[in-house]
DNA sequence: CATCAGCATTGGATCGTTCAAGGCGGCGAG
DNA sequence: CTCGCCGCCTTGAACGATCCAATGCTGATG
């Protein structure tokens, strides 16, 4: 339709030169009450929108915030991403940031896209999901001084960059308290072999909640590779024993899900918590420690904005999972 | 690190002019052999990648497609875009693109959304996903000549514009025969009210399978909601008829969960298959239609690529799906 | 020997924005 | 009265790539 508009249209429109507008865009309070108004009338009058090309070429920042997608892996944990990449978009859009996607095999062909990713595009930041031991991605986004936020502690150094993340003991205590008052005694736990941060973290909850009230015990603690098969298999190991736990918490809704499907086929009275809330454990009625993954990409967004303002606020967040209660338990 | 890499660094580095850096780039056959070697020996050497920002400035392409993130809905169905999303990813990479996201509530949002991105970014095209009858979205984008592409049929013209799509009535058609081939003649359909779209394809293709072998007046068609307990009551009423049936085909993998779960508290031998194969239904093992997403998503950007380059091939393409087959059928 | 075609290469202009520097009127201080 | 300063605005230059027109070079031809 219309030729383009630019901020020199907009100049010609409001009488002014192009440096004035460009001042009422990111510089408002320099610039008289009454040309200010008129400038921006002109913009909406003339639909202008500033150029981020332009923009970036001259200032090297583009808005642009890049973050991984990743195989659905298991499918079930899926969703998870799924709802963070959600709220992360929409936080990211309100303040006037887009959100890039990429993906890539392995740690090694990551940073080449990192790399990629910064000398095409210019990006202002990343969001990484997903950090273990060691990670060598973060190490290289901090060497080169490239601004980034992860979902999930860096667990070797707290202080390494900043992150945020959900208090996964915090979550396991809870629903371990839970069991509790409902007069459970033996309660087992089934997680992920010693060694990943999030497993271990959610194993800790537990641990210490039920050796506060002196049931170290009568606490099986079992370590398996995360699947629906591995949960039942456990499932039955844990009620074949002599004194067999009346209740299980498990690392992930993958696990709960298998345990509670053994327990039923064996007509056993097992009360069955997950972990994640993932739609497969609303569907079949399991309950389950909820991540509030919107309010975590929100922070993180919150978080990234600050560090590119150059504000300094407490860059680590710890959030509070929430139980939610459904038939199993 | 390093300074700023830029055309000019190559060309120095490669004792040529910027010009012939560019043409190595954008029209290799007109520079000569050995040139061009020299000038790539120096771009790797030198780590350069050509700044986005600047060449979108002249030439007004940008290397990036909005892709729109919706709001995990149900949360079952979450999971088809999650796949669909990451295979329109790897894809756009490979291609020299990459995907931006926007989310939007509401269609006149959504298309204010499109104009802020064409004029602040440029993009060069939109995958949409979810099309209805009448959509205005469609409208908008072709009025403008905007190149896109969508994940749907657009229900009212084919011909409309280019789109990628399952065939839905193939994947009912070929899931009908499957029960009638395992011996079922009474073989009932839960569907959407129709009027949707997708709805309306699905059941097509069981009641034209069914009426070819005969079998019209022994299918019970119900229509109802989304939703698990929607599937569980419709079960329910189906098993309570005079001449209940003995496999129930769903359009949704939720009402297919919800069906089974009613089964099996009924004590019934009732058949069930649902539609989509998200990560519920591999995990209680129901029967489901499977849609080929990672092709679509690749067909998608195919297409797209193809629209961007002036191409012309068939811009409509109609995908099989296929039947996973678990416990449930 | 002069001319010209064919091709590779060169310099300058350009996209839309922001940065740096400078102009200009008015006001208070010396 | 003059000077300096402040607030507000304008002008020229730059970011890094591509496009366009012009130039240099080589070899073949009249």
């Amino acid at each position: 339709m219309g030729e383009k508009v630019t901020i020199a249209t907009v100049a010609r429109h409001a009488q002014v030169s192009r440096q004035t507008v460009s001042n009422v865009l990111n510089a408002p309070h320099i610039v008289r009450e009454d040309t200010r108004r008129r400038v921006h009338e002109a913009i909406t009058a003339l639909g202008y929108r500033a150029n981020q090309a332009a923009r970036q070429m001259r200032t090297g920042r583009s808005r642009l915030i890049a973050v991984r997608i990743e195989p659905t892996r298991d499918g079930i944990n899926g969703s998870v991403l799924d709802r963070f990449l959600h709220g992360l978009t929409e936080t990211a859009d309100a303040s006037g940031y887009r959100v890039l996607l990429y993906t890539a095999r392995g740690d090694e062909q990551e940073i080449a896209t990192y790399d990629d990713l910064l000398g095409a595009y210019d990006l202002d930041a990343f969001v990484l999901t997903g950090t273990k031991h060691g990670d060598p991605r973060t190490a290289w986004l901090a060497e080169r001084q490239v601004p980034f936020v992860t979902f999930g502690r860096p667990w070797d150094t707290p202080e390494a960059h900043p992150w945020v993340d959900v208090d996964g003991a915090a979550g396991t205590a809870q629903a371990t308290r839970h069991l509790l008052a409902a007069g459970h005694r033996r309660i087992a736990f089934v997680g992920w072999p010693a060694g990943s941060g999030v497993g271990d973290d959610r194993r800790a909850g537990w641990r210490t909640t039920m050796a506060e009230v002196g049931l170290h015990d009568a606490a099986p603690d079992r370590e398996t590779e995360d699947g629906i098969a591995e949960g039942q298999r456990e499932a039955r190991a844990l009620l074949a024993l002599d004194a067999p736990p009346t209740a299980v918490l498990c690392v992930s809704d993958s696990l709960a899900l298998g345990a509670w499907q053994a327990a039923r086929d064996a007509a056993a009275d097992l009360a069955v918590i997950g972990f994640d809330d993932t739609p497969v454990a609303a569907a079949v009625g399991l309950s389950s420690v909820s991540q509030p993954l919107g309010e975590a990409a929100a922070r993180c967004v919150e978080l990234l904005t600050g560090l590119l303002d150059g504000q300094r606020r407490d860059p680590r967040l710890l959030l509070n999972p929430s139980l939610v209660l459904r038939h199993s338990a």
